[in-house]
Order: C-alpha cells, then sequence, then structure tokens
RNA sequence: GGGACCGUAGUUCAACCGGUUAGAGCACCGCCCUGUCACGGCGGAAGUUGCGGGUUCGAAUCCCGUCGGUCCCGCCA
C-alpha cells in the first residue's frame, strides 16, 4: 500500500518513486494546480497535483474533502527555492502525483476537525466520543508516541539491569485497606467474587519469595474512587520489586531509571543523585509530603513567637497544641489585595477549601513598619516584631500570610495557598525538573475517626532498624512511633511513585499487623497466603511503583492524565465512545448467580 | 454526597441591562483562480440556543429542575 511514509521524505529522496497512503490534512486548490498536504502518523507532505501531468489524477484531486484516505503515487521533486517550507519537516520536497486513488471517504461532515488551528480548543465530551478523530491529531499522537517512548525506554533499562517482566492476575482478591475495589461476580463459584486488583502489590512481593530476585510490569490498577485531572478508574504503573538490595541500592538504580527517561524522552540530563528531603522536613517547610521546591515562600513556624500574645486566634491555637506559621509573599503588598485575603476573596477560598477558618496578615513597610490589624499590632513587642522579620525574611512589600490551628490544618493551608499564589503570581519557572526523594516516612498516622493507628503507606513497609531495635519484645512499643523505610519520588509538586523496603519477618509482619488493630483471623482471611510465604524463607525485598500516566503527562506537559491515555472515562467513570459501562440481561446476571437492587429513578 | 464553571449552526466563538429576522471564522455545497502551505475571491445552505418547566407582552439571556462535560472538596493503603 505504500513505499514510503509522509514525515519521512527529505531531499535525498528526490527523482524516487515513490506510493504514499494516507489522511488529506487539507487541500488548497489554485484552479490551476491543487495542493494537497498529505498526513500519515510520520507526519505530513505536500502533494502538487498539475492537470497537465495527468488529467485523471487532477479530476480526484477537484473533489477532496479532508480526512479521506487518499493513496497516491509519484515523484518526488524539490520544491521550486521560493516555495520551500521551513515550518515543515518535509518541506524541502513535495511530490507530484501521478496517480490518486481515494481508499476510504468520510460521508458526513466530521464532529470536529483533525487538523486545526492551534488556539482553538476542541470540546472535550466531542474527542472523547469520537476518540478515533482525536487520536489523528497531532496532539495525542504525540503524547500516545511519547508515552511508547517513556515505556520502551524502561523496559530496555531494566533488562539491562536483570529485570524480569512478569504478569500478575488481574481477577485476584480484594486487599487489606485502601481504595474500593472493582468486583466482579464468579459464576463457577456461586456467591464469591474477584476484586481487580488495586496495584499488584502483594503478587509482587511473592514473586520475590518465589526467587525472582528483580521483578518489574507495566501493571493495570484499578481503583472504584471518585475521578480527578490525575485520577482515572483504571491506571498503569510502572511496577517494580527487588530482592537483595538496601535502600540506598534501590534509590539509586531508580534515580537512573528516571535519568535516563528524561534524557531520551525530552533530552535533559538531570543531576544525580536527585535530592533528598526527610518527610519531617517536608512537613515543616513545605506542609506536605510531596513540596514543590520550583519557587520559595516556605512555611515557617512562628508559634514560639506568638504563643504568649494577646491575640487570642494565634495564642490560642499554641495553647491547644497546634501552631502559627505563615509564609512570606515577596511583593506582596502590590500584588495582593486586602479583599483578596478577606472572605469572599480568591485567596482567603484558597485557605477555606483545605478547612482552615481564614488568614490573619501582615504588610511590611519600609523601614520594617508593620501595617495589620490593631490586636496583633498593638500585642506584638518591638523584639518580637524583630524576631519575626528576621525569621520570615520578609523585606519592606512583603505580605506575610498567617495560618494558626491545628498542625494538620494549619500545613495544609498554607501548602494550598502557597502553591496557588506561586501560580498566580507566575513565580514557577518553566521547564523546571525539581525532583525529590521524600524518605523517612513513618511506619503510622493516627486515624481520629476510627481512634486508631493506620499505615501510612501500607502494612507491609519494613520500619526503620535502628528505630525498631533488636528486641523483640520492645517492639510494640517502639513500632508506633518508628520511621518506615519508605521513599517517595516528587515532582514540581507532584508524587511520582513510591516505594519502601518490605517486612520479610513473619513475626514482625504481625507485629504490624497488631498495631493497625487487624485481627489474627482477619488478617489470615485476607492475605493469609502472604504472612504464610514469609514463613518460608522470604529474602529481604523492597520495591516501587511509579504512576505512568502522571509521568507521561509531566513530560507531555499536559494537565490531564486523560491527554496520555488512549482511551479515558470521564468524572462519571464513563466512556464516551463505548458508553461503558452499560447493562446485563437478566440471563447473565442470573448465571453469575446476582441481583440488581439499583432502581430507576422516578421521571419528574 | 457537596461546591463552582460550562453547554448557541458540523465546529470554535459572539449576541450589552430581557426586545423584534440569533451573527462571524473554519468546515460543507456551487462558481472562479497555476506555487500555495491557516492560499485567495464571489455566492449558498446550515439553528427546537442540551432537555423540561416557570416568570414575562416578550427568554439564548432571569428562576427552578434535569442530563452531559470540566475543576475542586469529601474520597483516593
Amino acid at each position: 500500500m505504500r513505499s514510503h511514509s509522509c514525515g519521512d521524505l527529505r531531499s535525498d529522496a528526490i527523482d524516487s518513486t515513490v506510493l504514499l497512503s494516507g489522511w488529506v490534512d487539507r487541500r488548497r486548490d489554485h484552479g490551476g494546480v491543487i495542493f494537497i498536504d498529505l498526513r500519515d502518523r510520520s507526519g505530513t507532505v505536500q502533494i502538487t497535483v498539475d492537470p497537465d501531468l495527468g488529467a485523471e489524477a487532477f479530476a480526484v484531486a477537484e473533489h477532496l474533502r479532508n480526512e479521506t484516505v487518499l493513496q497516491v503515487e509519484g515523484r518526488v521533486r524539490a520544491r521550486p527555492d521560493e516555495s520551500r517550507n521551513e515550518r515543515l519537516a518535509t518541506g524541502e520536497v513535495e511530490v507530484l502525483a501521478q496517480r490518486l486513488k481515494v481508499l476510504n471517504a468520510p460521508s458526513r461532515n466530521l464532529p470536529f476537525a483533525v487538523s486545526v488551528h492551534d488556539d482553538e480548543q476542541v470540546r472535550e465530551e466531542l474527542r472523547l466520543r469520537h476518540r478515533y478523530l482525536d487520536l489523528r491529531r497531532e496532539r495525542m499522537r504525540r503524547n500516545l508516541s511519547l508515552r511508547h517512548q517513556t515505556v520502551q525506554t524502561a523496559r530496555r533499562f531494566l533488562e539491562d539491569e536483570g529485570f524480569i517482566e512478569v504478569e500478575t492476575p488481574v481477577l485476584t482478591r480484594s486487599t487489606p485497606e485502601g481504595a474500593r475495589d472493582y468486583l466482579v461476580p464468579s459464576r463457577v463459584c456461586g456467591g464469591e467474587w474477584f476484586a481487580l486488583p488495586q496495584s499488584p502489590q502483594l503478587f509482587k512481593q511473592l514473586l520475590m519469595v518465589g526467587g525472582l530476585e528483580r521483578y518489574y510490569q507495566v501493571a493495570r490498577c484499578f481503583r472504584d474512587e471518585d475521578l480527578r485531572a490525575d485520577r482515572q478508574p483504571e491506571f498503569t504503573q510502572l511496577d517494580m520489586e527487588m530482592s537483595f538490595l538496601d535502600q540506598e541500592q534501590i534509590l539509586d538504580l531508580n534515580e537512573r531509571l528516571i535519568a535516563r527517561i528524561w534524557k531520551v524522552v525530552k533530552g535533559v540530563e538531570l543531576p544525580l543523585p536527585l535530592p533528598r528531603m526527610t518527610w519531617h522536613e517536608a512537613m515543616e517547610r513545605y506542609g506536605t509530603d510531596r513540596p514543590d521546591t520550583r519557587y520559595g515562600m516556605e512555611l515557617v513556624g512562628v508559634s514560639d513567637i506568638v504563643a504568649d500574645m494577646g491575640f487570642k486566634v494565634f495564642s490560642g491555637a499554641v495553647a491547644a497544641g497546634g501552631s502559627v506559621k505563615c509564609i512570606t509573599v515577596p511583593g506582596g503588598n502590590d500584588k495582593v489585595s486586602n479583599v483578596r485575603i478577606k472572605p469572599g476573596g480568591d485567596v482567603f477560598s484558597e485557605a477555606q477549601k483545605a478547612g482552615a477558618g481564614g488568614l490573619a496578615f501582615i504588610r511590611v513597610r519600609d523601614g520594617g513598619e508593620i501595617d495589620t490589624i490593631g490586636a496583633i499590632k498593638d500585642n506584638l513587642s518591638d523584639e518580637k516584631k524583630a524576631e519575626l522579620l528576621q525569621r520570615t525574611g520578609a523585606e519592606p512589600g512583603s505580605l506575610i500570610l498567617f495560618g494558626a490551628g491545628d498542625t494538620a490544618t494549619v500545613n495544609k493551608a498554607l501548602d494550598r495557598v502557597r502553591q496557588y499564589l506561586a501560580k498566580e503570581l507566575e513565580l514557577v519557572p518553566a521547564e523546571a525538573w525539581n525532583f525529590l526523594w521524600v524518605v523517612d516516612f513513618p511506619m503510622f498516622e493516627f486515624n481520629a475517626d476510627e481512634n486508631r493507628l493506620e499505615a501510612l503507606h501500607h502494612p507491609f513497609c519494613a520500619a526503620n532498624p535502628e528505630d525498631l531495635g533488636d528486641d523483640p519484645a520492645q517492639w510494640s512499643e517502639r513500632l508506633p512511633k518508628a520511621r518506615a523505610q519508605a521513599y517517595d519520588l516528587v515532582l514540581n509538586g507532584l508524587e511520582l511513585g513510591g516505594g519502601s523496603l518490605r517486612i520479610h519477618d513473619a513475626a514482625l509482619q504481625n507485629q504490624v499487623l497488631q498495631t493497625i488493630g487487624l485481627a489474627q483471623e482477619e488478617a489470615q482471611e485476607q492475605f493469609g497466603f502472604l504472612l504464610e510465604a514469609l514463613e518460608m524463607g522470604a529474602p529481604p525485598h523492597g520495591g516501587i511503583a511509579f504512576g505512568l500516566d502522571r509521568m507521561v503527562m509531566l513530560l507531555a506537559g499536559e494537565e490531564s492524565i486523560r491527554d496520555t491515555i488512549a482511551f479515558p472515562k470521564t468524572q462519571q467513570a464513563r466512556c464516551l465512545m463505548t458508553s461503558a459501562p452499560g447493562g446485563a440481561s437478566d440471563k447473565q446476571l442470573e448465571e453469575l448467580h446476582v441481583a440488581s437492587t439499583w432502581v430507576e429513578p422516578e421521571e419528574n
């Protein structure tokens, strides 16, 4: 059907006869001569149709619509000097058509133009409904190619490092904790259900027990939770697990993997090793476990300065065991008005969305004078004022925004405001790749609703041996306060992946399960097979998983992972193209031993 | 479950404080044009303003409901 790809033709092909197949991207009819931009996956080339050189081909060219599937036979020739197109990769040449054959012509108006002006966005609903058309467009073609390149680079790297790609089951069983499962009824085992995996976590550990030593998988994962721009009900992880490596070695291997991907895909040389920060420091300085380090405005704790002052909002927060922290917005006096910080304002609303009641603020004027409400000004001694300015590094013109309350809320609110203002005030440098390993996560966090400790990562993370000690008798006491050997890779404030060393000792694993209040029988029922396996010579092992969709999104400069997935779902977890999910017949349900309790809402 | 924004011709947008025949670019159809590349020129067709209800002399516009899409909160080991 073809001898060459459209986008590959260069001047070295001049005078050769070529056979091309592709889509009519655009047509320019000059009456005498007709130009066709013929597009295939590789790119676009100009076809020139001259009536003097074939009346038959000219007659076909006269009635071509965009997106006609066309086969062209012709001779490559150099374009006249004045007609070269430098914006086109194939702009040196054109194909003089000798024969045109319509392979397929669209028989209706297309729902949107494939070849479209850059500044013209198409409604996403239409793009999703007719995804096959959307995939023809440059943007999606580029994104999917980039995704392919990312995966292939990872595969080659891991191949060289001795990893084996293994597939794990999609029909499996529900794993403890975590998100809502997608369930699949079993026909053969009546009344029982498969769960689709939220991740291959247990299987990859069992592969290590199985002696595979180094495993990876481009693994589809399923979580039945509400969607976001960076969340889909099914998504892909680059999932890895390895034996006989300590945390240092795992981090080293993975940052070399990431550096290789960025080198191949973006041509960017990442300086290794990547920076690191403890979880504790991240929470202190950024209020989040995934700090965006591309800009400043770090959180500064001032609880000690304001603990005793007469301003109740501040002193009360500290007295109640919470804290007072602030961020300093350089030049914020001019850029952020009072109205925006007070109720109804955009900055206020960001803080509120994070659960804060509001934001106190101080404007720093010339000579270090502060401009704020009386309740703060009147209660702040000159000494404390000086200390505040010194610690925040606030200059004249700076705006200091305060959060006060329980520490978690303060962190969350200031983190959110910081990110919002950085975007709003355009403080985020373009083209920055700020990677950061966040390490030393705590093993557990307290769940106030259920009044119990909860695994921060998952209950199979290994504890830091220093924190745990050698004496098993002390584990129950030391474990709750221990740090985990867990790590997240953060890029520009987004979590790119995370992992940990795992527990390979059955006794310790049981201790962890006890700590999170999981009963023995319950644990046996849910993943007894793992506990059993740990008793049969499990090697020390650990792993990591990267969110592939998110990684590609960042590499592609997109803002939604939908633009990195060939056939994504909407926020209602529906596929607009296939209309999935759909109904099932009574017969199907009966065979599955399932009855639906769904009741159609009444009309009117 | 909650909050916000959006839905007008095939498509991207416009239509002022509710006002008389809902406009424009691209695409489509017809005619003209031999070097364009977002070609150009002339003409034409194309609309149940997502859907349902209400207010009004009059609704694309205001109100209520509903469907769909997006962003966010909750949720997401």
